[in-house]
DNA sequence: TAGATTGTTAATCGATTAACAATC
DNA sequence: TAGATTGTTAATCGATTAACAATC
């Protein structure tokens, strides 16, 4: 039986991964737990935690070894692999992560784009070609995609997802305001970008309204 | 002395603002915690709970009132109010954020665009100028801006974060993979896209791993 | 009034932090 | 060997769920 491990721990990985390769960068060849812990603003007892969930990668006496753990966890996390994608959605969004560089090194291969828009059918951006949704299953078999990124409106999502999962798309990257229903097997991580302006709008605000008491209680 | 109030009560109440909204929509005018737990995947009792840090919304016997308790979240979320919004960085990200339309629904109105990019200078998106950035701190000033995305690189975050506190900025929302260092009456909500995508690779690749061992045992 | 459902207290569960023996 | 720091167990804290009296 596997220990299941604790979707908190799961997605502080990533943020190790960021500082550990910013070390590297800096040329810093090891660390411990308590000098990482204060550069991220984390305890030391939480870093040795979450990592430990995973094995011992570190050493008594000497910590931990930054080119070593930032391997490591991208193992774990599994970008050491190469993860065939395709977008759905060709609008700005669509075409912001299609530009964004960087999903190459962490072996995120954009395979192909997908609109409805005939006037966006056709295009090329960064290489790859926006087709339309007609061909989108033939494609996915073809070319043995796993992935795919959803930036379509929140009424084409459901459908759309569906057609995804026949065709064995084993991961949904969701930006529609929708909670897709889908089955045990394929995972939807959701980005939903106007809830977190509205968790910003809240701590704003709550911010506002308390410096507003207080300056009430001065007079 | 307020109670304060967890993050992860805050992070639900964007979704339950939306599932209202969508009941409004459908017409329905009562829904009882329990029903609406059904719907959204989510215990009748975390509901009631999560509300009642805020007041009590409904009323024994009979539930939640749909349209009062929309508008009692969207009061506390501080989207009944005007937000004043610029995005600095009008590349792809950027103008994906101006294009989204439902921004101005709940309140927040873009004012102004900022690039460094020359060639992006001068251009309009959904009838807003992208400007330079010498002239950031005035506009802020002068049009009473309180929030800024950021959608630039991470190298010129830092800096750009900087100036925007001094003009007086309250809240930014930061797409770019940093973690900024701001005063304690600044909020910072991250939107760390390489992050999520890591997070879904995890657990598509665990399920990747599950299912190859499961194959191995039946032989 | 009887039935339904909230608001709220109490019980449980899980995650974080502290402490320290093991060991490099 | 002595010092440093991990890996791991135990203690604490917080969040979720269950239960039920209050009340519409």
């Amino acid at each position: 039986m596997e220990k299941e491990i604790s979707k908190a721990v799961i997605s502080r990985l990533p943020r190790y991964y960021r500082y550990l390769g910013e070390l590297m960068e800096d040329g810093v060849e090891r660390i411990s737990s308590n000098e990482l812990s204060q550069k991220m603003k984390v305890t030391a007892s939480q870093i040795r935690q979450d990592l430990n969930n995973f094995g011992g990668f570190g050493q008594q006496g000497y910590g931990y070894n930054v080119k070593y753990l930032h391997t490591e966890i991208a193992k774990i996390l599994g970008i050491d692999r190469q993860h065939n994608l395709i977008i759905i959605g060709a609008g700005n969004l669509g075409q912001a992560l299609a530009n964004y560089a960087n999903f190459k090194k962490h072996g995120f291969v954009i395979k192909g784009m997908f609109d409805i828009n005939p006037r966006l059918i056709g295009l090329v951006v960064r290489g790859v070609e926006i087709r339309g949704v007609d061909d989108l299953e033939k494609f996915i078999v073809e070319n043995e995609v796993q992935m795919a990124a959803l930036t379509i409106p929140k009424t084409k999502a459901p459908e759309i997802a569906d057609r995804l999962v026949k065709a064995g798309i084993k991961a949904i990257w969701n930006f529609a305001h929708v909670d897709l229903v889908v089955p045990d097997d394929v995972v939807v991580e959701n980005v939903h970008l106007s809830e977190s302006l509205m968790r910003l709008s809240y701590r704003a605000s709550s911010l506002q309204d308390q410096k507003k008491k207080e300056e009430k209680k001065k007079r």
